[in-house]
DNA sequence: TTTGAATAAGAATTCAAA
DNA sequence: TTTGAATTCTTATTCAAA
């Protein structure tokens, strides 16, 4: 099941700003995943959300792409490290 | 001095996994920063940095890089394109 | 406008337990 | 291995104040 929960979560943040766990926990129980505070941020941990702020100055979990996952070693140089690429691509109906 | 304070976090995250703002904290101190965690926090909004998980699975704090705003075209094109359609795809906006 | 002290709010972890 | 309840830890904000 957590797998599943996974997933939904991924599709709860995608699709509307959710700024604390407690109201990903809230869209999660609409869905049917009755799961505790504890969880969720376990959830948040395994997927590497993270929680940044939106062009509204309001805090938003996103999903995020490592560098080392994503780039190729001919652009590591450009970056520093550590540093992640947010993708906000997704995000754009409260614009 | 705000400024100054905010190049330095930039520079302690840079070279340090620093994994709590009290961390930050200490090492602010340590260069002559005597700030409270209230700042630290409000320096951390401004900066838009994140809380992640490195490699180790710990938390650290790091710099992010916003696709829309920072990324060179020649980083969008090959990656960002995929991003963007991925998740264009996932996005339904309110249909 | 920036800050600290105090507090509220939020999140991570511990400690069973199943 | 996954989870919840309780707890601890961490962070954001409020409310002066300079």
């Amino acid at each position: 099941m957590k797998t599943k929960r996974h997933a939904k979560i991924l599709e709860i943040i995608r699709t509307r700003p959710v700024d604390t766990q407690e109201e990903l926990l809230r869209w999660l129980k609409e869905s049917g995943f009755d799961v505790t505070q504890a969880t969720v941020s376990r959830d948040i941990k395994e997927l590497r959300l993270i929680k940044t702020l939106d062009t509204d100055g309001r805090y938003r979990y996103s999903t995020v792409k490592l560098e080392n996952d994503t780039m190729s070693s001919k652009f590591h140089s450009l970056f520093a490290d550590a540093v992640v690429n947010i993708d906000y691509a997704g995000n754009h109906c409260g614009d």
